[in-house]
Parts: structure tokens; sequence; C-alpha cells
DNA sequence: TCTATTGATTAGAGCGCTCTAATCTTGTAA
DNA sequence: TTACAAGATTAGAGCGCTCTAATCAATAGA
């Protein structure tokens, strides 16, 4: 059996109570008694029992993350950043799936729950809100790429729409007039996308073209193909801003097949700034998250309620970047001004 | 403060210890018992705590899982597996980092340690083999991606050697006789993948070209210059088995920078089927790992070594398959024979 | 010298549960 | 009726720790 603080103390000569305020390290310890009961707990090979002190202190270190999706690089990249934050700050995370089932998820949220963890965060949760609401009354609750109307959750997104616009104005300050959009139908977050995508167009004094689509690159295919089939060449929209940066370069293979070249003839734009849009061979224009950075923010959240240092919800809504590559350019000559 | 078993007890006017079994659904209490206390717990919305069931029952339904980068797909795949199987027997997962680096990873390991868990799964550890032993001391331990000469713990990996050997049994099918690897280097199970070639290749009676290379896509590039340089055109080699899926795609855009097409000049096969690889715009040929898999068979070791089934070490290595897609073919008649 | 005062140490209760052993009910056979 | 086995229930100790309040030691002030 694993020695416990008995024989730590028992060992140092020493009471139970002062092992325990030197593991704690308090300052109301004499030097010698601390160097005895250290030099014991080494000797021992002791190690406190998390679980244990937890319970007798009423207080826990544990954070329940319940994430939908790992293979999402997305959520993989913010549990990096949250696991970062966590750790320097003393907590552990135990960690769930949902399967982005309202059942499972809810399952995977009651199992969190069970352990009394000092928080909790929910990457992307399909479960109702009056579910999210039961958790967020037995501890604090951090919602990542979600939001919902309740004064004791916090959440963290990122702003879909502003990255939309991000995109568009890139290509509007090449000159492009002519932009598609095409959209991810009820992926998380297509629609900020696109809203930001039209709202962005009109601010511009220029009309939107959405495209339905979807998040893979299958769908970027189809979809330009559509275009191309719907517009004569000298309507077709110069700029594309693809729902996801699969999207985008399923759209890219459909244009090179149609003999168009990007960017020369069509600019696209990708989002989320994949592995692949990295990819020399493509080096695709793209909207850029900040992944770990939301889950920092998502931890710092916690954090703050858990110190009881802050009772009104946050709502952090962070600004993408644009990260320019090779399949943006300005409009060639022969096209440029004509409607 | 949350109902705890004495309140469910005595709202059903019962004892603690009655609470226990039924929380437990232990067969030895009478229906009418098990319903009134059901229902007490119900109305308090009492869930049992497991940390404190832990420490009284001495045992643990958590597990640590210590894995080094997340943002790796290979990782979060396994831990999907790993995941979906313990969640399925009723254990809990605590996630911890490692960042690469033998001390942060020293850290996490006794941080998964504090919590006694159940068992302990290592993804790829980059700490020495002492500190794996030490570990193994105080719960099951099992290694995914290392292995390690030690009768206590258990590893599954995916066979390197046989991946490899698969590209090249399918490049030799083709016709190909001039086949070159680019070798990952120093990268995890870089070097299973070169021997594997290596010994391949000799089984065929031809002679392995090896290129030193990186696990990146740039370093696909840098490579097949090289060979482009070394090579001319009649000797150079019509098959390439790169060191990942990256590789593969530096390597083909230096490939056709270079006016060379593929797959009728040169044939390329990848290696991990990550997503990028069954991009339609790519459709690369490549190695595909059971990493799913490789989390259930994780689990399912620490099971064993749990449920005190088994003592002595097991090693599972794993086969992987080929999914052959489009930059893969025979070679074309005009070079065809000519050495 | 005696008493405060401060700082260091410890006794002991208790966190929410499990588990063993003891006790209480029934039902049944003699 | 009595005895007893089998099943249902409970008392109470204890898991490894923390925390409050009490105790103890040492120094300072009068």
């Amino acid at each position: 059996m694993r020695p416990t603080m008995e024989d730590v103390a028992a060992r140092a000569g020493v009471s139970r109570a002062l092992v325990s305020l030197v593991m704690r390290n308090s300052p109301k310890v004499s030097d010698a008694r601390r160097a005895a009961v250290l030099r014991a707990a080494e000797e021992l090979g002791y190690q406190p029992h998390v679980m244990a002190r937890s319970l007798a202190s009423r207080t826990s270190t544990v954070l329940g993350v319940m994430v939908n999706d790992l293979r999402n690089a997305f959520f993989a990249d913010v549990v990096e950043g949250l696991d970062a934050a966590a750790q320097a700050a003393g907590f552990d995370l135990i960690l769930n799936t949902g399967g982005r089932s309202p059942t499972r998820e809810w399952n995977a949220l009651h199992n969190l729950l069970s352990f009394r963890p000092a928080g909790i965060i929910l990457l992307s949760p399909v479960v109702p809100a009056a579910s999210i609401q039961t958790a967020a009354k037995q501890c604090p609750v951090v919602l990542v790429s979600r939001t919902i109307r309740s004064s004791t959750v916090d959440t963290v997104n990122d702003d879909g729409e502003a990255g939309s616009a991000l995109a568009v104005d890139h290509l509007v300050g090449l000159g492009h007039r002519r932009i598609a959009h095409l959209d991810g139908g009820g992926a998380a977050g297509a629609a900020q996308r696109r809203r930001g995508f039209q709202a962005a167009m009109r601010r511009h004094g220029l009309e939107p073209i959405v495209v339905r689509s979807e998040h893979t690159d299958t769908g970027g295919e189809k979809s330009v193909r559509e275009l191309l089939a719907t517009y004569s060449r000298p309507e077709l929209p110069t700029g594309l801003v693809a729902g996801n940066d699969f999207n985008a370069v399923g759209a890219i293979s459909a244009l090179e097949e149609a003999g168009l070249r990007v960017p020369e003839d069509v600019s696209v734009v990708g989002y989320d700034n994949t592995s692949l849009a990295a990819l020399r061979h493509l080096s695709l224009t793209t909207v850029d998250q900040p992944r770990t950075e939301m889950g920092r923010l998502a931890f710092e959240a916690l954090a703050e309620r858990i110190r009881g240092e802050r009772t009104e919800p946050v709502r952090h809504l962070l600004h993408p970047s644009l990260v320019v590559r090779a399949t943006t350019a300005g409009i060639s000559q022969t096209e440029g001004h004509q409607r």
C-alpha cells in the first residue's frame, strides 16, 4: 500500500497535522520540522492523495471538459490552450467526449459533475440550454463555440461575422466586386459566417451572392460547379469566400478542373487556417481564429468565477485574423471593371 | 450545499448504508426500499460523489492519460478511441499534456499519479524508461507509440515496418523498380518506416534508395529537388514512399513544379492517412493505421491488468492498411523497362 | 518572578462514502 | 409453539486528508 500522511508523520516524529501543513507549504512551520517532514516524505516516496485532499478541504482542483469531437483540430487546439493554462494554475482536466449526441453528451456532463469539479468547460455542446443551466447551478460553467442567454454562464466565441468581413474586405481591397460565399448550411458557426459576409458586402455597396454548400471538399466542388453552370464567364464571381478550408480546397479543385486559374481568374479565401491551408502546395489565404487563446480565456473566465472575483457573465468574442497566402490576388485587367 | 447520502437516507426513512447499496444497485435490497430510495434521490437531485466513493472503496474509476501533443491528429484519434472504450466501461479520463519535454512530462505524470488512478496510458512519452518503470509500480501502465523493455508495462504500436512494406509491395506490384524513400529522420516512427522500406525492397531484389528528409511538406519538396538534381530523367525513381502525408504533398508539389506528372511519371505514397490525404484534390494513396482501434486496445490492455486477469506483458503491433487513391499508377510504357 | 503574547504543534472531528459484522425480520420446519 | 435459516437492514469504523480550536513552548514585558 502506498504511504499515507500518517506514515510520513511517524517517520518524521511529528503529527499528521504538521505533515499536512508542510504539504500545503504553510508558512507557519519551523524550518527544522519542515526539513524533517520533507525528508521523510522523500524517503517514503510519499505523494498526497488528491481525492482525499479534495474531500477533506471541500474544494476541487478538477476541471471538467466536455469536447464534442477531438478529431476536430479546432477543439484539440482549444484543449491544448486550456490544459496549458490549467496546469500552470494547478488544476487538472478530466475530459469527456459527447459525440454530438445530446443524450451521450448529457451523460458525459453528468459524469463530469459527479467529480464535483471546480468548474466545467463545454466545447460546442449540443445539449439544450436548460441542461446547461442545471449544470451551472452546481459549478461555474464556460461555453466555447456556443452562446446562451444566461447570467451564470460565461462564453468564449470567435467572431465569425468579423472573420467573413475580413475576407470580404480583403477581396474588395484587391478590386473584386462580384464575390460569392459558399455557405456551410447547418454546420457550427456557419450562420454567423454567412451573416458576416452579407453585412460586409452590403457595407461595400455590393450584392452578396450566397451559394448553399457544406463544410467539406466535395461540398465545395459541387457548389462551384453550380456557380459555373449559373453564371456565364464574364458574370462569374471573381472572389469566393468559402465556409471553411476543406470547402475552399474543393472549390479550387473544381475551378481548376474548369480551366480557371486561382488566383489569376478567381480568388479564394478559406476559413479556419487548418494545417492544410499552410501547405505550400495550396498556400490558402484563410481566416485564423486564436484557438489556443480561446482555451486560455475559457480557463481564465472559469478561474475568476472559482475565485469568486466576478458574478456578472462575460462574453468573449475573439477577433479572427486574415492569413494572406497565395490564393488571392487582384483581378486581372481583362476582367477587371466590366460588370 | 449539494445533498449527500445522509440526506437521501433521511428523506427515504432508511439508513445511509441502504442508500449506498441502492446506489451501487446491489441485489440484496427489497424492491419497496429501493423504490423509496430512488425516489428520494430523484427528488433531492442526489448524485454520488465519485471521489468520496473512490476513497472509501479504495478503488478508482479514473484513468490517467498523458498525451504529448493533442494537435497531432494521430493522438487525438487515439484518445477518441480510448474515451469511447473507457466511457463504455464506466471509467473516466483525466488528461494531461507533456509538451514533448521530459521535465514537463514527468510533472504531468506525477499529477496523474496523485489521483491514484486505476491505470495510466502514455501516448508517445519522451520520459526515460526508468520513470515509466517507477510509475508502473503504482498502477498498470500502457504505452502507445513507444516500446519498452519491461514486464510490467504493456504497449500498443503500429507496425511501421509493415506499413512501408505495404507501400513498397503496392508500387512493385504496379511495375515500379526504382523506388525511393523520403526518410523522416529523427521523427517518431521514422526509423521503423525506413527499416521496413529497406527490408521490403531487398526482399524484392531491388536496391533501396533512401533520401534524408523531414516529416513536413517543405522537407518533401527539398528532398525531391535533390533527387531531381542527382538522377537524370531515365534513372529517376518512378515511385516515392514518403515519410508521412505532409511530406508526400511537398514531394508532389516539387514534382509537378519540375514538369513531372503524378502518377503518370512518378507514383507517390504517403503515410498516416490524415484528413488531407482524403481530399479529392489530392487523393493521396497512403498508409492508414487503425488509430481509434489503438486507443481501444490500450484501454483493453489496461482493463485486463486492472481486473487482475493478466500479469504477463502484452505487445500489440497493429497492422496498417494501404488506402489506394489517385497518386499511384503503373509506370507508363515509355519509361517502363529501361533501367 | 509571573503573566501576556506570539508562534509552533497537535488532538480530534469530519468530508461523503463503503464495508464488515451485527441485528432485525420473516418464513418455514419440527 | 420454538428454533433457525435466509434475507433485509443498519451501526460503526475507517478511507486519507483538512481545519478549527486547543495546547505547548519560548520570549518579552511588568
